[in-house]
DNA sequence: AGTTAGAATGTAAACGTTCACATTCGGGAT
DNA sequence: ATCCCGAATGTGAACGTTTACATTCTAACT
């Protein structure tokens, strides 16, 4: 910076001023400031402004290092909505089954002085484990429910309430349930719609099983739905879990959709061409990260509540029987 | 670092000593100022510390906002690479289709003082768009070729070509492809992959289709063959596309593996269930990670050269005629 | 006891900005 | 001509560390 100042015969504080508050300096002054700047490639040192500022346009990213396609979306999502907002991202992934880990993550966000942190929470418990320093700085959370933070999610209830109406009106009186794992708030979310929905429909209770959102998880719960269960359609937590259960139901001689109509969630890209053609919901990830980076970006702290968003169904074949 | 010292009765040098080189400081000392450090709840601020040392211990990652299989996962395992370096990782997804977008990227990892950057490049020509200024950090290249820096990728011809070697010898005597677009490194490569294995087989030519990765342009891309080609095998660049072609495939009354047998590349998450299961080739993201990362840490600047790392062969039925 | 090497600790300056305030410069009103 | 005001620019200090060097202490050697 003293560099330009010298070049053009000023000191270095109008040349932060041209910067920072290019209206306060007159014109010719400016100009020959920014030719400066460009001539000697002069780039502005953020790590030094971001001392005296106590801003790094930094914002933390946490997410679970599940690999899982909704954390995942939802990483790419934020980093866009960050960049939008001229921020950059820190990304820190955390295996929630690592003791230690969640501290170990705040820990290095705090130490690289972000400005804020997305948690991406889709365990029901994760924003806690994570025990962050209490309002050291602003924080949301994409995806689950937020305790005494603003958090932003899909309506997961409400598109799965939808999909299981809509079994329910090509014909199925009995709607069977794969769900995700215990402790997920996306897994809890979508069993409560599929159960609210059969209820309001005054169907009884469908059979329920219970997978890790892998296809291999979906094969096994449909092996043991067609064993165990009577039911003519199944709501399954996602679709990875829904084709497996399709694999399954077509290993023990069952036509998808002819005998059993199925639903998945999330509108994995494979599921618009799989045989059959996967009914599914798609969430909207664009508009949640949009929320986090506002809210966290806000100069005063937002009030703790979870805001939902809608999702988008998506009917195909899987369930046209 | 001042309230701390005060606290013990030192100064803030020895404060500084006991977190940076606590050999040269009496033990009695050290643990009384580690005791004051923890009741004191002091975090030592590394933005101060990047000022003066000029490393900020960021390292930046330049991903393509794609949204595709491979790019999203070297993320995942570049993070958790630079995590187990002791570095956390600035994200920036660049649309190599906008102009000045990759120049901004580079703009945005410098302001903030990257101590060096790795560019997922699955695009041919995406690094030579990001025009770096040169030499200004170390650089490496993710899945890609990396021009003037060190790069390293799967090697996904080697896989192909194990993937057509599998196919003939399961029977086929005409293997379709459905190329990934142009312009793409691991389109190029797995195509080429499919070439050669055919060529050494010394079998003719197949037909050559060209999707855009998604699911939907395999469909197309199924339907394209079965009008205009004969074969008996079909290797298709990824499993998405794969999965299209499978339904083309099955809606022009061909059944998977019987009259035709297929292999994809990827193993995404749901082709290890789907109606057939789908033989694949599985990339190496973790090793490709460790190597990126290590090459940026590296003091002095690595050899500019690509390093390809083995795939796995996964085997199913949808080659098992 | 005096000297000295080494260990342990302290002090001053610097990293590249911004903030708060001080100064200078024009020009219009008195 | 004098005064004063706003616009434009300059100066000093500070942000929280680390680096380089200076100082003090300890203990072992002559």
């Amino acid at each position: 910076m003293n560099d330009v100042a010298r070049a053009v015969g000023v000191s270095y504080q109008t040349v932060s001023r041209v910067l920072n508050e290019p209206h306060l300096v007159k014109e010719s002054t400016r100009e020959k400031v920014e030719q400066a700047i460009r001539e000697l490639g002069y780039r502005p040192n953020s790590v030094a402004r971001a001392l005296k500022t106590a801003r790094t346009d930094l914002i933390g990213v946490i997410a679970p290092i599940t690999g899982h396609f909704g954390p995942t979306k939802a990483v790419c999502a934020l980093e866009r909505a960050a960049r939008e907002a001229g921020k950059a991202v820190v990304l820190v992934q955390v295996d929630p089954g690592v003791p230690g880990a969640p501290e170990d993550a705040w820990e290095r966000l705090l130490r690289h002085g972000v400005d804020g942190a997305v948690v991406v929470s889709p365990c029901l418990n994760f924003v806690r484990a994570l025990r962050p320093p209490v309002h050291m700085m602003p924080i949301a959370v994409a995806g689950g429910e937020g305790g005494d933070w603003p958090a932003y999610a899909t309506d997961q209830r409400g598109a799965a309430y939808e999909l299981v109406q809509h079994l329910v009106s090509r014909g199925a009186k009995r709607v069977a349930h794969v769900a995700g794992p215990v402790g997920w708030w996306d897994a809890r979310e979508r069993e409560r719609g599929w159960r609210e929905a059969l209820a309001d429909a005054g169907l009884p209770e469908g059979a329920l099983a219970r997978g890790d959102w892998s296809a291999e998880s979906g094969e096994e719960s449909g092996r043991e739905l067609l064993a165990n269960a009577e039911f003519d359609a199944v709501f399954v937590a996602n679709d990875q879990m829904a084709l497996g259960v399709i694999r399954a139901l077509v290993d023990g001689g069952k036509s998808v959709p002819a005998d059993v109509l199925v639903a998945g969630f999330d509108d994995i890209p494979a599921s618009s061409v799989t045989v059959p053609r996967l009914t599914t919901a798609g969430q909207n990830f664009a508009a949640v990260a949009d929320a986090c980076i506002a809210a966290v970006s806000a100069t005063r702290a937002l009030s703790p509540g979870l805001e939902l968003l809608p999702a988008a169904i998506i009917l195909r074949e899987s369930s046209e029987g």
